[in-house]
DNA sequence: CCGGTCATGTAATCGGTTACATGATTCG
DNA sequence: CGAATCATGTAACCGATTACATGACCGG
């Protein structure tokens, strides 16, 4: 997996955007980010103190007692980009899904079909999701000169649900011919 | 991430095609399911071990001194059916490149198109592999009957490439716009 | 004989999730 | 007032990678 932490590039980004607290830190990475990224609270706040004991963020009262808002330190943006220009570490594919439909015989096929099917309605779904951010990164007003960047990641994730949409087709389509399953499951007359 | 452990799965399912030792395990993975899947040494033995103690798998001596092939028992059969049928647990999304152009106005316009031209070239690179692995798929003969469940993830694999290229594209043009970066980088004439 | 491949395993470490503990505030 | 939300943090655990240690065998 990544060696390197790429939590502190998440965070120290949203935090270029705007200052915010932890929780809202979490939340916005869910919401915008949510389709190429995740973070966990346990990762969120031990990452902030480290980045706050760096001095690559400032911690300042928030409106509630206990909460404190972060904002981005001159050397944090420093940090940021510097970050930002490291190559990428790749991520070890682990698709569960293809995991299954590789050993599909031991499943048969309606099952995978069922798997299958399961996947299409979910990027139909992606699909929908992606059409409220792409409405809501146009109706913002693009102060930072973020939006055609954010608009890539719109666009990646459009183009992956469609090809999933076609995959699933295809799929679906190659499985027809493949009535008895080669174990007859459950089927001991 | 998988709370479930995975590894047993890819193990259990691999030697129900054949029964191999676990340096031929890693190959195999690496080499077959290597575009959705992956898997480490230091996962594969250990796994191994403890698959042998429940009885899943037989550990038999090999050609070489010291080389261990190891089998499925019928129990171990049993336990691929049981989680192969279990809920396939999403792998929550880390996409790094995504992540750095979502950020990309620290990178500047120029930056970013290089990545996604790398982006696009390894997709590229893919897409032969995969030509490579149907090939392959299509001449050994299909003795198990898995031929056509394989051929469903070399589609996943088609199908997401393709995407990837396609949206490549897209995205260069979308930051074609873009010539003078909003910081500009090392221009401090 | 030497380097590459086959082969097995362990130890250190880490990135990350989950669950838990705690408490203030807001809203119906 | 009680439930949902906002908010911060810690501890346990685990899946996984990397690096290391070891050694046999094979081909040139």
């Amino acid at each position: 997996m990544a060696r390197v932490n790429q939590t502190e590039i998440a965070i120290l980004g949203a935090l270029s955007i705007e200052p915010m607290t932890g929780y809202a830190l979490r939340e916005g990475i869910r919401d915008v980010l949510g389709h190429f990224w995740s973070e966990s609270f346990g990762q969120i706040y031990p990452a902030l103190a480290e980045l706050e004991r760096a001095g690559l963020v400032e911690r300042a009262q928030g409106d509630r007692p206990g909460a404190s808002v972060f904002s981005l330190t001159a050397a944090g943006l420093t940090r940021l980009e510097a970050r930002l220009a490291e190559p990428i570490s790749a991520t070890p594919p682990r698709n569960g899904l293809l995991l299954r439909l590789f050993f599909g015989r031991h499943l048969g096929p309606e099952a995978c079909k069922s798997l299958i099917r399961a996947r299409r309605a979910e990027a139909e779904h992606q699909l929908a999701e992606l059409a409220q951010i792409r409405a809501a990164n146009a109706r913002v007003p693009d102060l930072t000169g973020d939006r055609a960047y954010w608009t890539l990641t719109i666009l990646a994730g459009e183009h992956g649900a469609q090809a999933t949409i076609a995959w699933a087709d295809a799929a679906l389509a190659e499985l027809e011919g493949l009535s008895p399953p080669t174990e007859p499951r459950k089927d001991h007359s």
